[in-house]
RNA sequence: CGGGGUGUAGCGCAGCCCGGUAGCGCGCCUGCUUUGGGAGCAGGAUGUCGUAGGUUCGAAUCCUAUCACCCCGACCA
């Protein structure tokens, strides 16, 4: 490719509206245009990798036994309305009507799509298993987009879906899924792990998450160095860190703690650690009595004073599971008589449940607010000073040290960039819209699926966020969108070097390497400079100075400086140098 | 959605308080010089100052409304 058959349009400053490095570097470098919020244009620059993350998806999904189709973006409402979706899924999902004043949808994800094609052609178990995917344009009307590609409105989404006689076959097609997501996630040249996920709204009960290790991702993740364990900081199970619970030492005390409401503040003025201070969170439940008059419950939450409340995980405590919120300061003096920041489960005014976390069930001589303003009680003890709690769960954030739950070390903790996800489905959508087939037995039964989404477009800007310095974007040569490119030094003006140049081109044309040659004539600041930007892996520089000893100049973008080689050979040489 | 902020040339910004000729840097165009890390000199083009009302002799500037965008909190590929 010659540059002046291409189209590249770098900007020197970013938009000011660009909040994280990708996106800053996808603008610069001319990949996106921004449209509106969240919704953007692939520029030719950026649209080239994106084909080329598609392909690889393509090949593997293909190879994992996948069939490709493509369903509308545009569908009618009366499907949604069949999984109840259109009354659970909020605001995100763009609801439009048709000049009949017919409701559809514009797809977030296509479950009842493709459930629907399941149902009108899947008849007998001898079609199973079967699993279908498209790489589609996907909307989400995004309370808050940002982050660029990386939480846009519109994006592209590779989604497939799995069709199974019954539970153990569908285990069969998740696992080949997660595997072809691993050797996706490779291809692409990334550096990924594979982590248990909460299943979240979609339900079901077995998912995986497929993360894209960056500092900037929006998710924590801990894993174990020295075993297999990994999972989503919302779901690592915080094991308890007290072996058991030990004999009280020391004797209950009230201790007065002017103006120090926190934890920290409390161990600091008393000398001892944050792991001696237990925090207590007040949450609410709101439900209806015997006679359907709304009525909230207050229920208090003990958390060492050096750890965080895990929400995902509260909401799965009984009592807690059908939806909670933090109590309101009103609520909180009614149960309490005491402002936050004293708070604690000794001389409630009126007593609530009181759920522990597993470390602080095993705690003993710490401190708790005395639900008096200015007071702490230090050497609690379960069973001495007040009553076992009523309930012990696993409520907080696991943090970097803490046992692995698989046993085998301690965890680690990483963020990452959620590219890809698995999911076990059952018979969530296939159950409400009777896609059943006719088994062994000649009876019906409702289809067993799974299903499993990349975010293609979401890709490209996990990848720059792992992949990127001060000077622009390092891509992994598999996705770079020109795997080489050639910056001859003069070229519209010394006909030695243009020869060289388009003789090194169409040697790498030949041989099947994506090569672009700048044949701009810019000075080579400007070059260096762009195709810095913008990424490209392989750079070969042919002037006139090299030229004279029969030299050209290779660089990977990744070198700190140029090796020169042979002009006969630099083609030959950059293959050599290229991956797979 | 709630709270905060910003809309001025393709991009980054100043001007707004205190109303009176719309500016700077980068980019763009022309010419000459230059050419191994974002060139120099000279000349040039580009704006309904987000939109709509209002106040005023006069509005980028003050007032009102509206739209868009961005930032901070609850979700997801």
């Amino acid at each position: 490719m010659y540059l002046s058959n291409f189209f590249l349009s770098t900007l020197r400053e970013a938009p000011s509206d660009a909040d994280v490095v990708s996106q800053k570097l996808m603008l610069r470098a001319g990949m996106i245009k921004k449209l509106a919020a969240g919704i953007y244009t692939y520029m030719p620059m950026g649209l080239r990798t994106i084909r080329k993350i598609e392909a690889i998806i393509r090949e593997e999904m293909n190879a994992a036994g996948a069939v490709e189709l493509l369903m509308p973006v545009i569908q009618p409402a009366e499907l949604w309305q069949e999984t109840g979706r259109w009354q659970k899924y909020g605001p995100e999902l763009m609801r439009v009507k048709d000049r009949h004043e017919r409701d559809f949808i514009v797809q977030p994800t296509s479950e009842e799509a493709v459930t629907d094609i399941a149902r009108l052609e899947i008849k007998s178990y001898r079609q199973l298993p079967l699993n279908l995917y498209h790489i589609q344009t996907k909307f989400r009307d995004e309370r808050r987009p940002r982050f660029g590609v990386m939480r846009g409105r519109e994006f592209t989404m590779k989604d497939a879906y799995s069709f199974d006689k019954d539970e153990a076959g569908a285990q069969v097609s998740y696992d080949k899924m997660y595997a072809a997501y691993q050797k996706i996630f490779t291809r692409l040249g990334l550096t990924f792990r594979a982590v248990a996920a909460d299943t979240g709204a979609i339900g079901g009960s077995r998912s995986h998450e497929f993360q894209v290790i960056a500092d900037t991702g929006e998710d924590a993740i801990a894993y174990c160095p020295t075993s297999d364990y990994a999972a989503n900081v919302e779901l690592a199970e915080g094991m308890p860190l007290l072996a058991s619970r030990a004999a009280p030492q020391a004797a209950f005390t009230k201790m007065p703690t002017p103006n120090k409401p926190r934890c920290e503040d409390v161990a600091a003025l008393m000398g001892f650690g944050l792991e001696r201070t237990v925090k207590s969170i007040v949450l609410a439940t709101d439900g209806e009595d015997e006679h359907g008059k709304p009525v909230s419950t207050v229920w208090l939450l003990l958390i060492r004073g050096d750890h965080e409340l895990n929400e995902v995980k509260a909401g799965k405590v009984p009592g807690l599971n059908k939806g909670f919120r933090f109590a309101t300061e009103a609520e909180i003096l009614a149960h309490f008589n005491c402002k936050p920041g004293y708070l604690g489960p000794i001389n409630m005014k009126i007593p609530v449940k009181v759920i522990a976390d597993r470390t602080v069930a095993r705690m003993s001589d710490f401190t708790t607010g005395a639900n008096e303003a200015d007071f702490h009680f230090v050497n609690v003890n379960w069973g001495r000073d007040l009553p076992e709690p009523d309930l012990v769960a696993d409520l907080r954030n696991v943090v970097a040290g803490d046992p692995s739950p698989d046993g085998k070390g301690v965890l680690a903790l990483q963020r990452g960039i959620e590219v890809g996800h698995v999911f076990y489905l059952g018979t969530v959508y296939s159950a409400p819209m009777k896609a059943t087939f006719l088994g062994e037995d000649g009876k019906p039964q409702p289809l067993e699926m799974g299903c499993y989404g990349i975010g293609v477009t979401r890709l490209v800007g996990a990848a720059i966020e792992q992949n990127h310095d001060d000077k622009g974007i390092l891509w992994p040569d598999a996705i770079a969108p020109f795997t080489v490119v050639i910056c001859p030094l003069g070229y519209d003006r010394n006909a030695a070097v243009k020869e060289a140049a388009d003789k090194v081109h169409a040697e790498l044309v030949a041989a099947g390497v994506d090569v672009v040659l700048d044949d701009r004539g810019e000075r080579p600041g400007v070059m260096f400079a762009d195709w810095e930007l913008v990424g490209v892996p392989h750079r070969i520089t042919i002037g006139d100075r090299g030229l004279k000893e029969g030299k050209a100049e290779y660089q990977h973008r990744r070198d700190a400086a140029a090796t020169p080689v042979a002009v006969g050979e630099i083609a030959a040489f950059v293959r050599g140098r290229i991956k797979a």
